[in-house]
DNA sequence: CGTTCGATTGACAATGATCAACCCTTGTGG
DNA sequence: CCACAAGGGTTGATCATTGTCAATCGAACG
């Protein structure tokens, strides 16, 4: 299987045997490359192979009364569609936010190895119930939480997800996302994200420009956000 | 383990063998009853067990920006904490919602059964699955409907959640839920949800009286809340 | 019979949506 | 090299869905 950072994040969480890291390092892939607004996976497709996330990012998007939800976002390491191992169709878009790279892998290949290998198994499972809490807390988010406090969490996140695949630095990072994108995330009005995060810039809590984020002061966004990372873990 | 419900559902979606069956169905576990409010796990807490929901409902809630919000309800035969196998902690309350029973089966003894039957892990990965796709859809459901096909979906939702664990009939059940639990599940106010149910009524859409749940006109249901139940399955 | 909880109603407030411009940067074709 | 188009960001004015507050009602229960 291709990802590095993918691969580590398993290593760590699942504590996998030698030959388990071995297979899983040897699965064959095909690399594809995709352009902004690219659908890597289109919904209703019955995918016969899983996509790993090299580089770049996709959204999981659909549209419900007449808006474009999001209701995730990948980073590079994660697998957007793993799901699609129990379940035959895809129910959204995995659309490529900015250039990506997406690698594939059969999932015929992969059910021999997870077969062959079961503590590998344990370690994808341990990766579903992760994107669980993420989705959780984005019920949370939503439900409850006013705009400001809303943008804050998710820009936590992000930064907390990408930290952890070694693609942040002192919370500064590169994101291609436009505050459309937030607002589908979100469940605002394009407008109204601007002026939040219009807000959020006044309070001196980040600078975004030209897809350069960076988080000002962790901590003031942590606490506005009532973010909490444990759940990444 | 414990539930019918449960297991006939494992065993049709992962195709068990008849020794992982009889692995299952062997499992020990031990019985407890919860009355209308009792919190079954606390947040914070380091369980050395999975809860199975027997009998009765379970909504797992925690405090969010001051308002209680409400991220899962439970049916017999769900697994509510069944990612603690992989997360040490839960950082929400599992609330029973009227009386319910529950079957806890430790950590250890599920541990190696799912060592023994690697297909067994194969399939409570399948049931961390389904959950995750009942998030995504309260994501959508919270980011982006109004309130009246809010309401509907998530009635829609239950309904067949409950038809599939055989406890509704003709979409007529059982259901100890407050317009309060469903403000909380749905990020509306208890006024909101009032009228939005009164709407549903006045539409001869439901009858919903002394706890019990019935959808009258199922397909206008879906229709308005834009219910597809192909997540579930 | 009083208390409590859940449902209901009305009046009013506010967060966020919608609509409509406008600006600025970037990219592209002539 | 310039003109123009397009996309993203920004702003102001207005609208409306939903929240808040407060009171009432009815049923269940001890």
């Amino acid at each position: 299987m291709p990802h590095q950072r993918l691969i580590k994040r398993l290593l760590t969480a699942g504590r996998l045997s030698e030959s388990e890291q071995k297979a899983l390092v040897g699965l064959p892939y095909a690399v594809r490359n995709l352009a902004d607004g690219d659908i890597a996976v289109h919904q209703g497709e019955r995918p016969s192979a899983c996509t790993v996330l090299m580089s770049g990012f996709l959204s999981r998007q659909r549209v419900i009364s007449e808006r474009n939800q999001i209701s995730a976002f990948y980073v590079p390491g994660d697998i957007p569609d793993l799901h699609c191992l129990h379940v035959p169709t895809i129910d959204h878009d995995l659309c490529s936010t900015g250039p990506s790279t997406i690698a594939t892998v059969s999932h015929v290949v992969l059910r021999q190895v997870l077969r062959d290998f079961p503590g590998l198994t344990y370690a994808l499972w341990g990766e579903t119930v992760i994107q669980a809490a993420i989705y959780r807390e984005w019920v949370e988010n939503l439900g409850a939480r006013a705009a400001l406090p809303r943008v804050a969490h998710l820009l936590c996140e992000l930064s907390t997800r990408m930290q952890k695949v070694g693609l942040a630095e002192n919370g500064k990072m590169n994101l291609p996302f436009t505050q459309a994108d937030f607002a589908d995330a979100c469940g605002l009005s394009v407008v109204h994200v601007n002026r939040t995060i219009q807000e959020l810039r006044r309070r001196g809590l980040i600078d975004w420009q030209s897809q350069t984020l960076e988080l000002l002061q962790r901590a003031e966004l942590e606490f506005i956000g009532d973010f909490n990372e444990e759940y990444l873990h």
